[in-house]
RNA sequence: UGGGGUAUCGUCCAACGGCAGGACUCUGGUUUUUGGUACCAGCUACCUAGGUUCGAAUCCUAGUACCCCAG
């Protein structure tokens, strides 16, 4: 089916073009490239949810040569004999519960599924950086860094490497070529309540030319429908949450133990930790350095307000302070507390407290009411415009600092080489450092990057 | 040590002599491919001992503790 007769299809089928896509071959007419509908060969990143099974679905019916691809990003291979693996049991991304059950949607499609042993990359590019944001006191968003260098770089390697011509997830996302730039766009979910193109800020050119997001134009309700329909195993299962590798959601407990398993003597100490941090910065490949640090990790550190030393006592009891200095309370480790927290900082007011920032260097946690959480703005360094060419002057935008937060008016201006300064058309409750700025132009995602201060 | 004042959830405050309420904290849940946020729900208290009263957090007496003035 040409272009010009999937259009003709779409028009004749008017109002009642949706109910087709269960029975017919239909993606998202974003999808189109070129003018063509996807042809040729797909390989399909499935995780084990319904929306990745779904994804393989629509490719398949729209007669894309498929084949499944599932990454295995954690779980220990049992000391067995012979050298016997088995994935360890649990219900998180890239275990081998989700391994099976993507084997299994595979199966019932009558594709090829391949398993890729991922999690060398995943500690490196993921799991690493994390724990080193974490101890240097930022917030670090670990599911950008895993769409980034596992779902797209990664499988895009493993694509070229089969000679495939695409990669599809099932992220709500859209990407349109634009005759105008000639280049490619990315856009929000036709779902505005699912939209994930929060997390693709960091999309290439590169990569998005050969990229396929099949479920950009439906909602959620549309694809679970579809699982169902097809009897997915996967047709029921809950939204995933939490960090994946962190299931009972003690992060701190996790980058704890991480620090213990890296330091053979079995002591969270300052200079095992030092160790630790140093030695990452140095092993880490370029695109898991620390976000921003550059060349000189201690000099960024330090302008950044951070120092080095004190990420060693980011488990270290400390004073909780407001903004004169006044002291509230204690804290129970810097690590435990993000700028914007509200619960578990244990101190009764007239109204909630928040944390309004961490001093590392003096162990500080300074925190204050709603009102006095506002800023104004945010810089973001770590850029990526998907455009490709720099941003420029102040243009007005919107700009989301959270998944979940709707966009909201600001004006962008490129500040420096691989920087952007965010000015919101009315205060803002600040973002995190570490936590991603991504800048939209109403559907179209122009690009982000990593917060680094607000003001 | 003299004079005055205050004692109520973990914290800060309410409650004509008539079922002790709220805010914050905390706990649980909902939402959510990050941390958080937001929303919903829940737990916990009348300083001690007497007295008055049908009935006391409330009034009276004593004790205890703390606070403020005088030292």
């Amino acid at each position: 089916m040409g272009p010009a007769a999937f259009a003709e299809v779409l028009t004749s089928v008017g109002r009642h073009w949706r109910p087709l896509c269960y029975h017919a071959p239909m993606i998202s007419r974003d999808d189109r490239i070129g003018g063509e509908l996807p042809a040729g060969s797909v390989m399909a990143a499935m995780s084990g949810g319904v929306d990745s099974s779904v994804c393989a679905l629509l490719l398949q019916r729209a007669g894309c040569d498929v084949r499944g691809a599932t990454m295995v990003l954690h779980g220990d291979v049992a000391a067995g004999a012979g050298g016997a693996a088995a994935w360890s049991e649990g219900a998180v991304c890239g275990s081998s519960r989700d391994v099976e059950d993507a084997r299994a949607v595979c199966r019932h499609l009558g594709i090829p599924h391949d398993a890729f042993d991922l999690r060398d990359r995943f500690d490196a590019a993921v799991v690493r950086p994390f724990c080193e944001a974490y101890l240097t006191g930022r917030t670090p968003n670990p599911c950008i860094d895993c769409n980034r260098y596992l779902k797209f770089e990664a499988l895009q390697q493993r694509r070229r490497e089969l000679g495939l011509r695409y990669v599809a997830t099932g992220h709500y996302a859209r990407r349109r070529w634009d005759e105008v730039s000639g280049r490619w766009q990315l856009l929000r979910a036709a779902d505005v309540a699912k939209d994930q193109s929060y997390v693709l800020y960091h999309l290439t050119q590169d990569t998005l030319a050969h990229m396929l997001f099949p479920l950009g134009d439906l909602t959620k309700n549309e694809v679970r429908a579809l699982a169902r329909d097809h009897g997915f195993t996967t047709a029921d299962k809950p939204e995933s949450q939490d960090i994946c590798f962190v299931p009972d959601g003690d992060y701190a407990g996790f980058i704890e133990g991480w620090c213990r398993v890296r330091d053979c003597e079995g002591a969270v100490s300052r200079a095992s930790l030092m160790r630790g941090i140093e030695g990452g910065l140095k092993a880490a490949p370029t695109e898991t350095r620390l976000a921003g640090m550059g060349e000189n990790p201690k000099a960024a550190l330090a302008e950044a307000g951070l120092a080095i030393a004190s990420a060693a006592d980011a488990f270290a009891p400390g004073e909780i302070v407001d903004h004169a200095g006044r002291v509230l309370g204690q804290h129970a480790g810097l690590i435990h507390y993000t700028v914007g927290q509200r619960k578990g900082i244990g101190v009764a007011a007239r109204e909630p407290l928040y944390v309004l920032g961490k001093d590392n260097t003096a162990n500080r946690l300074v925190v204050g009411f709603r009102d006095e959480l506002e800023s104004r703005g945010v810089v973001a360094r770590d850029v990526n415009l998907i455009g490709g060419d720099a941003l420029g002057g102040p243009r007005r935008v919107r700009v989301k600092t959270h998944y979940r937060q709707r966009p909201v008016d600001a004006t962008v201006e490129q500040t420096g080489p691989d920087e952007l300064t965010v000015v919101f058309a009315e205060p803002q409750r600040a973002a995190a450092p570490g936590q991603a700025v991504v800048v939209y132009d109403g559907e179209l995602v122009i690009g982000g990057g990593t917060a680094a201060r607000s003001f």
